[in-house]
DNA sequence: CAGAATACATACGGTGCGTATGTGGCAGAT
DNA sequence: ATCTGCCACATACGCACCGTATGTATTCTG
């Protein structure tokens, strides 16, 4: 397999994924015709099953790649921090407000659970919390639990808070409540309060 | 309009409805075909769309019949306890068990969300735990905050929960995950520790 | 350089949806 | 009681979309 043709179908691969990312995000996965996006890429519907299967296995790429692009941020964001404690609230209202982007909420947050499962929809960035959580346990600075299931709570939690923000026509001021809310949870969870 | 006239209309809509719900709990909502439901509610496409207007009009009705329902069996669980606080907290762990129920799990929680916007899918749920926090707010049994917000973090943290313990092949272990984590959080907001 | 394999395009059939139209029966007015 | 209009639902039609089967050109392999 030479250079150049690797390049090239990594290309294609990449221009479908792009163009549906587009398209799952302004006309949502359901409204969305296969026909339309692939020529949009230039291509036909034959690149995209030849590549991804079905409809449904590309939404898992763009999911993927989507989760990824989020996950480096958040990942960024609390590993900056001075300490493990402000890293992981930094983190958590990052994620509220990174979540407003049109994209994640529509893909990520609102489409991909129902049509995939919820399987692999946000797989990098609910192990990276858990981790953050376990380790946060092993440093005595929130009670020992079972991190996967915290995780889900609390990424559970910041997920339907972003898209009840999103929903509403002044959503500035209902991310200041979501992040009065969000303090209060985890505050809740340290053991060294008033951080 | 004679009583008994009124009562057959109220009874297709029922039987629509009641079909609706078995197709879309056991195939999911976008699977399942209205020519099938309908016919086996011994209907057709045409008395669907006359009552409600298409598809997502349907699933609307189906899922606020389950909203109801779960509200009704949640209320009973809150308002039945001795106190406001254990009150509150016996309901999220009821919410957590309730929602392993299939029907629930795949209309309610995974494909509602989706198709519906989220608008509604949840409406009673959610406004009654909004008010279960207010009241604890006032009696002075948690921090005062944004009542919304708070419930849709805790509500979200539910679902989301309650997806994952019946996604895993041992949903039992899981769900007794899911209640250490639950409560961690909900003993992080009480202000009278240890109840 | 022949043949196999790969990366895509084209062609076809089927299914399901929405709308437009039809129809039988019940209700109210005269 | 008869007629008329409306309402609840059925039927009919066209269209869009999906999945597969097949075709084709280019590249890799021996």
């Amino acid at each position: 397999m030479s250079r150049a043709r690797a390049e090239m179908i990594e290309d294609t691969r990449a221009r479908l994924i792009a163009s549906a990312r587009r398209a799952f995000a302004t006309q949502g996965y359901a409204n969305t015709s296969m026909d339309d996006f692939t020529a949009r890429a230039g291509l036909t519907r034959g690149a995209l099953y030849h590549h991804f299967g079905d409809k449904k296995g590309l939404l898992a790429a763009v999911v993927a790649q989507l989760d990824s692009e989020m996950d480096a941020r958040l990942q960024r964001i609390s590993e900056q921090a001075v300490e493990p404690w402000s890293g992981f609230c930094e983190r958590c209202r990052a994620y509220l407000r990174m979540a407003q982007d049109p994209e994640i909420q529509r893909i990520v947050l609102q489409d991909a659970p129902a049509v995939l499962g919820d399987t692999g929809s946000q797989q990098h960035c609910v192990e990276s919390l858990r981790q953050l959580l376990e380790a946060l346990m092993q440093a005595g600075l929130i009670p020992a639990a079972p991190s996967h299931a915290l995780a889900q709570l609390i990424n559970g939690s910041l997920v339907n808070t972003a898209l009840w923000i999103a929903r509403d026509e002044h959503p500035s001021t209902r991310l200041e409540e979501g992040l009065q809310g969000l303090e209060l949870l985890l505050q809740g969870l340290s053991l060294t309060p008033t951080v």
